[in-house]
DNA sequence: CTGTATCCGTGCAGATACTG
DNA sequence: CAGTATCTGCACGGATACAG
């Protein structure tokens, strides 16, 4: 394993005597962005809802996402203690994964963030075409 | 400037056949993600409360990031519709950055999960430290 | 079925230098 | 001050092969 065993991003060290607003926050901040910032975590998260799924399920549920980032992924929310992993001793193997009760409230405020984009993807969508066709102009 | 135009990060197209309960909902999730889940993009909103603040106080204050980074950042949110950008033509020159009523709403979502982190990042600590030991003692 | 191990290409971020 | 432009590296993700 490569990345999966990194204990942090090497960050900078979080410094106890700025003023700024951040840096204890950014630590904070950082350390979640990087685990549901990692473009697989919280669509496992989301769609771990309050089922219980086979790797394989989540596999073809998500749909892109490769054998390898599934298990990486699944390894990181584990270790976080955000989801379970429960191998049963037979054959063939099978692994269940479902939400700890701390994923469970990660999970209610990452639904906020899914709705919000739900809710406000059109708008996005004309900013940008607005955005590009200014740009366009100017040019 | 090289990423920062790019359109979309060539996903998959979004079929509206599958049955999975994501495809749809997986480009919102996908692009709300490539937005808010690329380091810093969350780190401006969140910080941009409510405020006026300049190119160099955003630099200043978020320590850690390059300037070509803020750049490439407050450009994405500019043409999301969640930041407007305004240019003083004044020497020398003055930018000022605040979050439009989109990326207010924005905001408040991310407040909570800003919420979240400061809440939890002790047990997330915990199980990691848990996962670790465990981890060692198995090997 | 549920992984691990390895190789490999690319994209993103940092550093640096330059400009209006 | 507020950027652009360019180079570079390496971490991350995909593909593939193999294992328990």
């Amino acid at each position: 394993m490569e990345e999966g065993t990194s204990k942090e991003p090497s960050h900078s060290e979080c410094t106890e005597d700025a003023f700024q607003w951040d840096t204890r926050e950014d630590c904070d901040v950082r350390q979640i962005l990087d685990r549901i910032g990692d473009k697989w975590s919280l669509l496992v998260i989301a769609l771990l809802d309050n089922r219980v799924l086979r790797f394989t399920e989540l596999k073809k549920t998500i749909d892109g996402i490769s054998q390898r980032m599934l298990t990486v992924t699944l390894r990181q929310l584990e270790r976080d203690g955000l989801v379970r992993r429960t191998v049963h001793p037979v054959v063939p193997p099978r692994v269940d994964y479902e939400l700890t009760p701390l994923g469970v409230t990660l999970h209610d405020t990452i639904q906020a963030l899914v709705s919000w984009t739900e809710k406000h993807q059109n708008e996005i969508a004309t900013a940008r075409a607005t955005y590009d066709s200014r740009d366009a102009v100017v040019r």
